[in-house]
This record gives structure tokens, C-alpha cells and sequence, in this order.
RNA sequence: GCCCGAGUGGCGGAAUUGGUAGACGCGCUGGAUUCAAAAUCCAGUUUUCGCAAGGAAGUGCGGGUUCGAUUCCCGCCUCGGGUACCA
């Protein structure tokens, strides 16, 4: 029989799969090693060639492993929910779960063409119910722990309530974004609903306003990458940051752990560097400026100022104009409520539309420093959620409670509206008498005036500081704006407002405008004034700068742009390359810190800022909890309900899975999540979040789900995970660098945390496989004709090039004209410019995708070369992590190595050849050789050389004709883990019942075979290789060096001259030196 | 801009700790076989001088260390990836 790669492959593949050889117990006898593949999605249009180089090089270590004695667990399965079969449901009417299996299934049957070892009975579906159960319950313990800075780890709300009953929040350690202070019987005061607003700023899951990009035209959310340049990519249509109320994951509290995590972890320099920027940690120190008062425009005419000015002096003027209009113009909501509270109805009075500090409520009784908000549709819109929530915090440190209603609250039962009113005047105590109305002393932290937090990570340079700056969104914005300033920094915040993020960052244009206040230099005392930037983010550090043009480049276009002082504090003359961004100088000008190196000046500011209380060291990092949200319905239900106070109640595990309801019309509605529309979404009749889970959330644990699959007690047993422990080797793309790495180890390290699983990182070794880029094709399409001409004639034409399938060009890139017509009809009346006859292409290399027409299907060359002989090219190309064009023309040279290779067994007619004999000592050599060389390099990954050694090995064996079945038993085991299934024909015909895949032990290479008793010496002089000179092995040097001295060769070179120096290094070179 | 990574024949690539640069394969050239083609086999294939023997140069560029550098150090250039006003 010739050799047949397509019989032997359908042979084989059966025979493994009917006697499950892939089958992994957890043995615990045997020492694990654990091979993942990066999870992947299964997308509709299948796999390419450049999909399964990572798929055959884990399966190549896999079987490498498994034959060297381990148990190796290599599974498969698939990340199923997400936006694309979604997307295609919404278009076709199809559901996703349908789309999903058909698509899983081809994938499955392209998988097991290429002769993967994988063991599907531990496959794993993220949408699968009996998974998704434990992602939902991972989520619910998240919800239910907070994090502990004094343990550094994660722990349980139960033990942060008994910590606020106790104290309150004023001696807990628990991570938080929470900023306000209260003791034990605060705490106790606090409605279900209050400290279920508070609790959320200490959960590890839990929910706030974060912004999504909402598309009016298009009404849905989108994700990221559906928006390009500020609109949707399908359509172009507008996009805005809508505000809503969202799931996210409190990432940032394992920041540290996640950067101090990688420092021991295989994996490539760039990988970790690259999620190290993610985390972006700097070390700096916040510091407090103290904000000169506004200079007082006195309210004109009002001599008096007595104890009802509560308004800010500088915007009094324009706000009481604008609040006589509203009191005029109430809702009815409003005008409803104010019946019910004019005239101290409810024994305190309330005052409408006052002006408070920059701002006006609806209803405030001064007395009791409460205020009473009722809010329609329009707080529920972009500006005014954030808006409300820079408000609330300004009046809440003047001591204002804030009670909020809602217009139907109002309309439906105003009776309880009024009765928590009441409620809440009774339990506060009169401010009359006992203390003054907000007062400048009482503005602001402590009660002392207001201050401004910055942070930095140069406080040395603090003495060159001449202005300070704010972002637009910054809390305090409205207290430091004066009166004069007013229309001006309107007019800035609307325009920066009107940009998107998008366009804010491709013009990098110096932008910003003089708020009017200044503040107060905490060693100088200068006044410094204080603008509102762009440049300056709010989510990073405090949103706040003091600014050093003389030492930062962003800085110092600024104070350019707008003519402000320049004061030179660091001396770097001694240091001709510094930038202003290295930390590197003299100080100067810098009174306590002159003469100081910046390193020693950073550290003594410091110290002194410090001691003075108003600076605090601080580390900050980039790194931002992300949205765990998704508006859409294919994916997790988040398991959560809210009760009458609105509180989230997490369900318990009796009740998981909360199952996806199925549902005929998953299109999303005005923005809100497709489950939103249904009528019984609820548990316990209380309603149900109608947000999923985002993608990340079912990857992020699924390799331990793998260890213990089936288990419906838990979401894996102790036994599985202290056996398995964690992924030996994880291969996959470089896309998933930051996101899908950095929430497994998150999520890693928070079960680490709980004691569920053993390892604080679960990925040891990780190898990012290359992109294997398509070989796109092109015709040359005259424009405005319909005539295409061939690539060597298109420079006399006005052309374009337009994609044309790979598929219809042969070798010599010549087009198949009659395949094109029928391929593109529009195309079969066109007109065909030859050259020689012939259409000749012109060719790229990118990207693989369905719509370049440059995609190669692995089935496609599996059937006309093999499984084996497609391993193997995949492999030859080169390194794994190289990206790579594919070329099918170069597959022959493996196709003939693998028949080559066939043919040591085999003779011409087909005849199986092998003989008993003894193999030769030359034989036995060419075959360690090759052992020793594919053992080195499987271990270091490199499995292109490994190919390359089968093939100086199966040459040489051709060339002495050795046609022994000793020699060929030792090629057939080495080979089996990159060709299996004609190392399983040769292994069977040899007349082995057991599996060379599963039973054998991989080949060792023995010394003495490879022993040599003499050496060829490369022989140089001067550096230079002039001549080989056979010496004994395990020579002398002087031995060595008479003989060399001898050689004609040698001498000719020498001129006579006596060698200076003679270099032997045993068993490599001889080096004369003349 | 910053942070990574990489530059070797016509092409993919090899050279593992500093020790014969270009393994292996593709492509190309010539030859054998064939009526012819495919397939197969043999020889050649870094550049350059030379009929040859044999020289010279050569791993992005410029320096350096070394008996010896693709490999180590310094300074550049180009390409790829990541990131982006992160104070």
C-alpha cells in the first residue's frame, strides 16, 4: 500500500475516539501537567489555518508529556455567549443558542480533523446552565466580600457589618472608594436603602453610575469596539456616555497583588510588561492647597447678611434670578409637595428653591439642614446623574441631608413621602442657635476652609508650582468658579462637554480657562491661580494638578499657551539628555530642597509635607475597576433582586442557575436590556436585574472548571483542584494580553483568598502563538469602467485594486477568469486586460478574514495533504510566536518527508519492508541524534527545528537505505506527537497491539551512540576558519596544538611566524593567534 | 511621545552558555528519467573576483569589549505590537 494519509487519518481517528484514548482520569498516582488552550469563540465562519498553530503546538506538548509518564489534562470547550451571535440573531430571527451549537459543532468537527488529543468529555460551555450556575455563584461571593487592606485579602460583608456596628467605618481597613466618615449609631440610623448605597462603595461586585455609548439612531448600547471615531461603525451614526446604574468589579483593590503577581510568572517580557503599564502603578504624595475665599462682590443693595446667605457670594446673583423663575414655573409634582410643606406644616419650615452654595434644591428646611429633592425623567439623563452626584457631595459636607422622591412617589402616595419627612426632621437637631449657617470656617474638610487634593509624584518640584488644574468634571468646580469667571468657564465646560472622548484625544491642542480663584502655596503662601483643564482626568488620581511647567512638558505647553509664569526649579545641566519627564537634577530655587538631587529632594518634601499634615504619601494606579454590565441578552443573568428600598439581594446557591429565559424578540428597547420587556422576571416577587454578564465573565474561571467539569456540588472539588492546581502551559493569541489574563488572575486570587483553590496564579508558563496572516489576491478594476487589467499592465491605467478569492488563483498567480464570472456575476460581462494571455494578480500579506477572500480552510488541506503533513507545516513555518504569512506552495517539502519517511518502511510496490536486523552503529547515531535534538527542543518549544531534525534524520536513513525495524520503532514513538496517525499505521503494522500515541515511553537518547572518537577541529587563525583538522577526542591541548602546528595548511597561513597564542577549547574550535 | 519585541540569502527560517554564519525547507538553475508532462532522483544556489584552485566581503548602520561577536556593551536607523494628556 502506498502511503494513503486520508485512509489512515479516518482509520485512526476512529479507533482513538471509539477506544476514548484521550480519556484523562484524575490520577492520582501519576504527576499532572496541565496544557490549555486560549478559550475560543465560536465564531460562524469556522476556522482558518492560522487558528490551530497554538491548537497543535499545546498538543504536540501534550502528547510529548503524556508519553514521558505524565497525566495530562489538554481540554477543549467553548466561550459561547456574546455580541456577535446576538447580533446575527437580531438580524436573522435566529435564536443564539441554535446558531451557537451549529457553530460549536463545526468547530468540534474542524478540531478533530487536525488529530487533537483533546478529552471532550471535560468540554465546558460558558452558556451551558450547569456552568454558568458557578460563574453566577462567584459572582454572588464577590458580592458578598469586600476587601481587607490590613490581611490583603479578600473578606466577608458579614465581618465589615459587624465592624460598622461597632464603630462605624472609622477603624475598618476594608477597601473603598467610600469617603465620608460615621460611628456605630450612624450606622444604625442609616434606612435599608442608605446602607445598601453604602455597602456598595466596599463590595468586590457591586453597583454604580458608570457610562455606556448609547446610539440614539440605532437604539442600543455598544460596545467599545463598535465605536470608531466617536460614531457607531454600522451605520455612523452619533454615539453619547449615557449614565446608568451598573455592575463592576472592584479589580482595583487586588492592584497590587495583580502587579506584584507577575514578577514570577513565564511569560513572555512584553506580556508583562504590557499588563504592568495596565496597572500603571506610580508612587507619589497627595497634597492639600488651601483655597484662597472668593473676593466678595458685595450682593448689591443687601447690606444685610445675616444668617440666611447660604448662597456662594460669587454666583448669588446670577442663581437667585434664576431661582425666582423656577419658583414660578414648579412641576406639579412640585407644587403638590409644596402645599404640603409651606407654612410649617410639618412644624419645621421649608423654603423652595433657595439658593445653597452654588446650587438650588427644591425644598430646604436650613434649620434642620435638609433638603428635599423630587426628581423627574430629566435626572435620569447624562449631565444631570453626574451633576447630581458633584452636588450631593458639596452639600453633604456642609451638613446637608438630601432626601430624594421621585415624581410618582409624589403622585402615588404622598402621604409616605410626607411621613418620611417627618421622619427624618425628627431625628435631626436644630442647627439655629447652636451654630451659625454655613459659614466660610465651616467650608470645606474639618472645618477649615476649602482645600484642594492633588496628587504628584514629584512633590520636590513643588516650589516651581505656578498654577494649579482641575478637570471639567472636577466636584468643587462650582465653589472655586467667581463671578466673573462665570461665563467663561460655562462656555469651557460646554465645549469640552460637546467633544467626544474620541476627538478630545486626536487634537492635542492646549485647552483651558482661569476658574477666578486662587489657591494659597503651602510653604510660600503665594497665591496660585486655579484653572479648569482638559487634559487633567477626573478618574485619575484626585483630578487635580499643581502645576510645574518648568519640569513637566504638558505643564509647560500651558503655561505657554496662556502667558504664565515659568519658574525654573531643577537644575539638569548635568544630565545633557534628561527630558523633563526624568526624575534627574539639581534642585534650585527650591528654598529647603536647594542643591538636592531629585531623588533625595522627593523623598524630604515628603517628609515635610507630611509633618506639617498637609501631604500624605500615595501610590495611584491606572489600572480602573471596569463595567460588568451588559445591556443585551445572550449571557449570564446577573442573580440579584432588589427589594421595595431598592436594595440588591443576592440569591442563594439553592436557586442557581438563574436561567436565561427564553424569549422570541431579544432586540433591545429604548436602551434597556432585552430582559427588561419581560412581565415575570422576578424571584420572591421581588424584580430581577435585567442586565447579562459580560464575556470575561465565563472565561475567567473556566480552566478550573476543566479539572472537575461534571460536578453539580460544587464549582470544582477540593480532590480535582489540589491535584490539578493550576495551567502549566497556556497558549494562545496575544488579544487577551491585558483583559481575559488580568480578570482570570483576578478572579484567581479572590478564590485564592476564600481557600477554593490552591495557587495565587493560574497561569505558570504562557506562550502567545504568532498571527498567521492570508496571502491576499488582487484584480486592478479601471475606474469608472468595467474592465480590469493584469498586475503588470495596471500602471498604464487609473486602477484600483479590488480583493479576489485566493482560491481561484493558481501557483504562477495567474487568475482563473471563467471561475471569477461565475464567482462575481457583476464580473462576467467585464473586460479582461492579458499580459502573455494570462490575468496575473497582484498579492499582499494581511490579516486573514472572510472579506479580504484570503481565508485557507485547514479542511481543505487536510484533505489533500493529511492531518499529519498539515501539523507539520503548521509547525515548519517557524517559530510559534512569529506572525507568519501562509503559503500552501511550501507544504510539499513536508508532504515529501512524510512519504520519505513512509518509504524507509515501505518499497515501491507498497510492500511492508522492515527487517529484524541489527542496525549499524552510523544508524543507531543518526537516530540519538535526531532523539536528542527533538527531546531539547520540545522542551524549549522550538518545533520547527524539531521538524527540520526529522528531516536530516529520514535523509540519512534514506541515503544508507535502512530499512530496520529497530531503528524505524525508536522514529515511529519520537514522531508520534507531531504525526500520529501514520505513526499509529507503522506502529500497528509492525505488529504492535497497543497505541504509540498513549502506551509507549518517549525515546531517550543514549550517550553512547553518540559518542564520536575523533573530532573535526575547525581551525582558525587569526579568527579566521581556514582548514578542518581531524583530532582524537579527549586530545590534549598539547597534543592537540603539535599536531594543528603540523598541518600544511596551518603553516601556509602562518608565514613563518610564531603562533602568540594558541586557543583550544575542547570538542569546538582551535584559534591561532599570529 | 512612552513601554516591549524584531532586523540574517529571492522567501520561511537555523546557529541552545560568545566558538565553522546561512542547517532544514520553499523557490530558482542545470541534468537524469519520460514521446511529453506530472511525480521522482542527482548537482548547484549569500555577494563578489577568478576558467579553476583559491581569495575578499558579509547577520539593519556606526563604534567598543574579546584570541574569537548574529550572540555582550554604547549610540543610532527601520519595522511590528501595546499604550496614550495617568500628573
Amino acid at each position: 500500500m502506498s502511503y494513503n494519509p486520508k485512509e489512515i487519518r479516518n482509520k485512526w481517528q476512529t479507533f482513538w475516539k471509539e477506544s476514548e484514548t484521550y480519556k484523562v482520569s484524575n490520577d492520582l498516582t501519576k504527576p499532572k501537567f496541565y496544557v490549555l488552550d486560549m478559550f475560543p469563540y465560536p465564531s460562524g465562519s469556522g476556522l482558518h489555518v492560522g487558528h490551530p498553530l497554538g491548537y497543535v503546538a499545546s498538543d504536540i506538548y501534550s502528547r510529548y508529556k503524556r508519553l514521558k509518564g505524565f497525566n495530562v489534562l489538554h481540554p477543549m470547550g467553548f466561550d459561547a455567549f456574546g455580541l456577535p451571535a446576538e447580533q446575527y440573531a437580531i438580524e436573522t430571527g435566529k435564536h443564539p443558542g441554535v446558531t451557537t451549537a451549529e457553530n460549536i459543532a463545526t468547530y468540534k468537527r474542524q478540531l478533530n480533523n487536525i488529530g487533537l488529543s483533546f478529552d471532550w468529555s471535560r468540554e465546558v460551555i460558558t452558556s451551558d446552565p450547569s456552568y454558568y450556575k458557578w460563574t453566577q455563584w462567584i459572582f454572588t461571593l464577590m458580592f458578598n466580600h469586600c476587601y481587607c487592606k490590613a490581611e490583603d485579602k479578600a473578606m466577608p460583608i458579614s465581618d465589615l457589618l459587624a465592624q460598622f456596628e461597632k464603630d462605624g467605618n472609622t477603624k475598618t481597613s476594608a477597601f473603598t472608594d467610600y469617603n465620608k466618615k460615621f460611628s456605630a449609631s450612624e450606622w444604625k440610623a442609616f434606612d435599608a436603602s442608605e446602607k445598601d448605597q453604602i455597602l456598595m462603595h466596599y463590595r468586590l461586585a457591586y453597583r454604580k453610575v458608570s457610562f455606556v455609548n448609547w446610539c440614539e439612531a440605532l437604539g442600543t448600547v455598544l460596545a467599545n469596539d463598535e465605536v470608531v471615531n466617536g460614531v457607531s461603525e454600522r451605520g455612523g451614526h452619533p454615539v453619547v456616555q449615557k449614565p446608568l446604574m451598573q455592575w463592576s468589579l472592584r479589580i482595583t483593590a487586588y492592584a497590587e497583588r495583580l502587579l506584584q503577581g507577575i514578577k514570577n510568572l513565564d511569560w513572555s517580557e512584553s506580556l508583562k510588561a504590557q499588563q504592568e503599564n495596565w496597572i500603571g502603578r506610580s508612587e507619589g504624595a497627595t497634597v492639600f492647597f488651601e483655597v484662597a475665599p472668593i473676593p466678595n462682590p458685595s450682593p448689591s443693595g443687601e447690606g444685610n447678611l445675616g444668617k440666611w446667605i447660604t448662597a456662594n457670594p460669587g454666583s448669588y446673583k446670577r442663581l437667585e434670578a434664576y431661582a425666582k423663575e423656577m419658583r414660578q414655573n414648579p412641576t406639579t409634582q412640585e407644587a403638590r409637595l409644596w402645599e404640603e410643606l409651606r407654612g410649617e406644616k410639618l412644624g419645621d419650615k421649608f423654603r423652595r428653591q433657595h439658593v445653597l452654595e452654588n446650587y438650588i434644591p427644591d425644598f430646604v428646611c436650613l434649620e434642620k439642614k435638609l433638603i428635599v429633592e423630587v426628581d423627574g425623567e430629566i435626572h435620569f439623563y447624562p449631565e444631570n446623574i453626574q451633576a447630581d452626584l458633584a452636588r450631593a457631595e458639596v452639600l453633604e459636607e456642609l451638613g446637608y441631608k438630601i432626601l430624594r422622591f421621585k415624581n410618582e412617589e409624589v403622585d402615588k402616595n404622598i402621604s409616605r413621602v410626607l411621613l418620611k419627612i417627618s421622619e427624618e426632621l425628627s431625628k435631626r437637631e436644630s442647627s439655629i442657635g447652636t451654630e451659625s449657617s454655613p459659614s466660610p470656617e465651616e467650608r470645606g474638610l474639618g472645618g477649615e476652609a476649602l482645600k484642594l487634593e492633588i496628587f504628584t509624584t514629584r512633590p520636590d518640584t513643588i516650589f516651581g508650582v505656578t498654577f494649579m488644574v482641575i478637570a471639567p468634571e472636577h466636584a468643587l468646580l462650582n465653589s472655586l468658579v467667581s463671578a466673573e469667571q462665570e461665563e467663561a468657564v460655562k462656555a469651557y465646560i460646554e465645549a469640552t462637554k460637546s467633544r467626544s472622548n474620541v476627538d478630545r484625544q486626536a487634537s492635542k491642542e492646549v485647552s483651558g480657562v482661569f476658574t477666578g480663584s486662587y489657591a494659597i502655596h503651602p510653604f510660600t503662601g503665594k497665591q496660585i491661580p486655579i484653572w479648569i483643564g482638559e487634559y487633567v482626568l477626573i478618574d485619575y488620581g484626585t483630578g487635580a494638578i499643581m502645576a510645574v511647567p518648568s519640569d513637566d512638558d504638558r505643564d509647560y505647553a500651558f503655561a505657554k499657551h496662556f502667558g504664565i509664569e515659568i519658574i525654573d526649579i531643577c537644575d539638569k545641566s548635568a544630565y545633557p539628555n534628561a527630558t523633563k519627564s526624568d526624575k534627574l537634577g539639581k534642585m534650585i530655587n527650591s528654598d529647603f530642597l536647594n542643591g538636592m538631587e531629585v531623588k533625595d529632594a522627593i523623598a524630604l518634601a515628603i517628609q515635610k509635607l507630611v509633618a506639617q499634615g498637609i501631604g500624605n504619601l500615595k501610590v495611584n494606579y491606572k489600572l480602573r475597576d471596569a463595567n460588568f454590565s451588559r445591556q443585551r441578552y445572550w449571557g449570564e443573568p446577573f442573580p440579584i433582586a432588589y427589594d421595595k428600598e431598592g436594595a440588591a439581594i443576592d440569591l442563594p446557591l439553592e436557586e442557581l442557575p438563574l436561567e436565561l429565559p427564553p424569549m422570541d424578540d431579544i432586540k433591545p428597547v429604548n436602551g434597556k436590556a432585552p430582559l427588561s420587556k419581560l412581565t415575570n422576571w422576578s424571584y420572591k416577587g421581588m424584580p430581577l436585574d435585567t442586565d447579562t454578564m459580560p464575556g470575561n465573565a465565563g472565561s475567567s474561571w473556566y480552566f478550573l472548571r476543566y479539572m472537575d467539569p461534571n460536578n453539580d456540588q460544587a464549582f470544582c472539588s477540593t480532590e480535582a483542584v489540589s491535584y490539578w492546581q493550576d495551567v502549566d502551559l497556556y497558549i494562545g493569541g496575544t488579544e487577551h494580553a491585558v483583559g481575559h489574563l488580568m480578570y482570570s488572575r483576578f478572579w484567581h486570587k479572590f478564590l485564592y483568598d476564600l481557600g477554593k483553590v490552591p495557587t495565587q496564579e493560574p497561569f505558570k508558563k504562557l506562550i502567545n502563538q504568532g498571527m498567521i496572516q492570508g496571502e491576499s489576491a488582487f484584480e486592478y478594476k479601471v475606474v469608472n469602467e468595467n474592465k480590469f487589467v493584469s498586475y503588470n499592465l495596471k500602471d498604464a491605467y487609473n486602477t484600483i485594486p479590488i480583493h479576489v478569492a485566493i482560491t481561484l488563483v493558481n501557483d504562477k498567480g495567474e487568475l482563473d477568469l471563467e471561475a471569477v464570472k461565475r464567482w462575481r456575476p457583476e464580473q462576467a460581462e467585464a473586460e479582461f486586460v492579458l499580459e502573455d494571455g494570462k490575468y496575473i494578480v497582484g498579492h499582499e500579506v494581511e490579516k486573514m478574514s472572510k472579506s479580504k477572500h484570503n481565508v485557507v480552510n485547514p479542511d481543505d488541506v487536510i484533505e489533500e495533504y493529511g492531518a499529519d503533513c498539515f501539523r507539520m507545516f503548521e509547525m515548519f513555518l517557524g517559530p510559534i510566536e512569529n506572525h507568519k504569512p501562509w503559503q500552501t506552495k511550501g507544504i510539499d517539502g513536508v508532504a515529501r518527508f512524510l512519504r520519505k519517511f513512509w518509504n524507509l518502511a515501505h518499497n515501491e510496490e507498497g510492500a511492508f519492508i522492515l527487517t529484524n536486523e541489527e542496525p549499524t552503529e552510523k544508524e543507531m547515531k543518526i537516530v540519538h541524534t535526531c532523539i536528542k535534538k527533538v527531546n531539547e527542543d520540545i522542551e524549549r518549544f522550538s518545533f520547527n527545528t524539531c521538524v527540520s531534525a526529522f528531516m536530516i534524520c529520514v535523509n540519512d536513513l534514506s541515503d544508507l537505505k535502512c530499512h530496520k525495524q529497530a531503528v524505524m520503532s525508536e522514529l515511529v514513538k519520537l514522531i508520534s506527537p507531531f504525526a500520529p496517525h501514520i505513526a499509529e499505521e507503522l506502529w500497528h503494522k509492525m505488529g504492535n497491539t497497543s497505541s504509540v500515541v498513549k502506551d509507549v515511553t518517549f525515546p531517550q537518547f543514549e550517550e553512547k551512540y553518540l559518542v564520536e572518537s575523533v573530532i573535526s577541529y575547525p581551525v582558525s587563525i587569526n579568527g579566521k576558519m581556514r582548514v578542518k583538522i581531524d583530532l582524537a577526542a579527549g586530545i590534549s591541548q598539547e597534543l592537540a596544538k603539535e599536531q594543528v602546528l603540523a598541518n600544511e595548511i596551518v603553516q601556509k597561513w602562518m608565514e613563518g611566524n610564531a603562533p602568540k597564542k594558541f586557543i583550544f577549547v575542547p570538542g569546538r574550535i582551535v584559534n591561532i593567534v599570529v
